[in-house]
DNA sequence: CCCCCTCCTTGACCTAAATCAAGGTTCTAT
DNA sequence: ATAGAACCTTGATTTAGGTCAAGGAGGGGG
């Protein structure tokens, strides 16, 4: 359970693969959401030659634990990681979901430590991305550099974005915004905005949304009562999307 | 009430002002904060001609809109600045509040638009940074771009416990959190760190908190009982500084 | 195949904070 | 100095969601 990525950094040249993942950026199909469009084709090359892949995590492992020296960001390939925060008195507050296509571990460059642990929430690919070379690369590539101010611009407006959410919203309509956004997310990477499988448990959601599980549990009912979801248990299905909106009360 | 400071960027020519701020980063008190301790002074020099000073805010006026074209970060010299969003059914959620030395706008990167608004809580002096200069300065300045980075990183993981914070802490555990984030931010500015004057109202707390003014105001009431604070409306005066870190369960 | 464990659901009850209401205080502008 | 407005406090009541409790369903390892 407790086997890190690091663990594993040595044996880094490529290798066929169980896992059917991409083995570079040009061709991964992921790329229009995690690279910026305006790279040319050589300037891709530069950025691949200092991503590494690594074997996949297995659900449960970590990527990276609060306090860890913090060396690189990482882009999820495939599969789901939680982020979460864990206080001194030892509490745990879950900080983003990421799917592929999305990158995390920005938190850490502030203090040069991670300031949130990642884990694997399935079986996942990542691309690990040394931040010392990503810096070198953002000084000569003008769009990276952009690129990349952008990305950590993202993240600080989507953490507003929650804590909007947990300061002002019920939690129906806490709900029905994370499924709106996982719905969105999926559409991005053309799965089916309307059905699709939770990768992580109601605990976490609960903890993500500052809920309880039993208030997960009963918001899911509610919704399934009133024909807006069917919720079959981590497999969902969204039947009424205005609906959904309606009682996110927001728009995505 | 809502003069934007843009009106006034023509006359940017440095004049001598009512308010006794500095007139360069060089021999600015706040560039132990605001500056990376790594750059030479010629490099200061170089960031130092990009920045523009304008006359300071009046309260109540905006820095900048939601939605406003985004063009520049700014840091505070006096004064403070609240920022909040504005949802699309009109409520607003305070989520920072930015003192002298602090950084804001960087929420507008990502997408070339304020994410929030930023208002003058009272009379403040504010520096305004040219993110595309900036951006070219970063390009050449390697510590410049990282420590813009570390910036943005450290806004992300402010605003994770402002999450954190909203999704398992009680409103006494809050309140005595924004308390302390005040009472250390002041002392990193050499100023009292147990007496001070809140900028801003009883309103803007609990909406920042996620809580009514009502509650606030109960809380700030059951403090003064404990003896651990002395609240004479906006001035603030922490008589037992252990006893409200105990309340904010929280190591700062 | 079955056991165990984790995850999920549902019900009964409780509580922290919201809401509603009213009165007091401070600030601002004239 | 004074009127009005914005801000703050305090009390009474309500309520959304938490807590406690119990039972059921899924799934992975032996």
């Amino acid at each position: 359970m407790d086997i890190r990525l690091s663990e594993n950094k040595q044996k880094s040249e490529p290798k066929a693969c169980v896992h059917d993942y991409q083995i570079n950026c040009g061709n991964c199909q992921l790329n229009s959401i995690c690279l910026p469009l305006t790279l040319e084709a050589d300037d891709v090359e530069r950025l691949e030659n200092i991503i590494q892949r690594s074997t996949p995590l297995q659900k449960g492992q970590y990527l990276y634990r609060q306090d860890d020296a913090f060396s690189s960001v990482y882009a999820v390939r495939s599969g789901a990681i939680k982020a979460y925060n864990t206080t001194d008195d030892g509490q745990e507050q879950v900080t983003g979901f990421y799917f592929p296509g999305e990158i995390l571990g920005m938190d850490g460059i502030g203090t040069n430590r991670h300031a949130s642990s990642a884990k694997a929430l399935e079986t996942s690919a990542v691309c690990e991305i040394p931040f010392s070379s990503l810096e070198k690369l953002c000084a000569k590539l003008p769009s990276l550099q952009r690129h990349f101010f952008q990305l950590m611009s993202r993240e600080i407006t989507e953490d507003q974005q929650l804590i909007t959410l947990l300061s002002k919203n019920s939690a129906d309509e806490r709900v029905a915004s994370l499924l709106l956004s996982i719905s969105i997310r999926n559409a991005k990477r053309k799965l089916s905005a309307t059905h699709f499988r939770l990768p992580m448990s109601r605990v976490d959601i609960g903890n993500y949304l500052g809920l309880t599980v039993e208030t997960v549990s009963r918001v899911f009912g509610r919704m399934q009562k009133l024909a807006i979801l069917s919720v079959d248990n981590k497999e969902i299905q969204i039947l009424d999307p205005r609906g959904l909106q309606n009682l996110a009360n927001i728009q995505h």
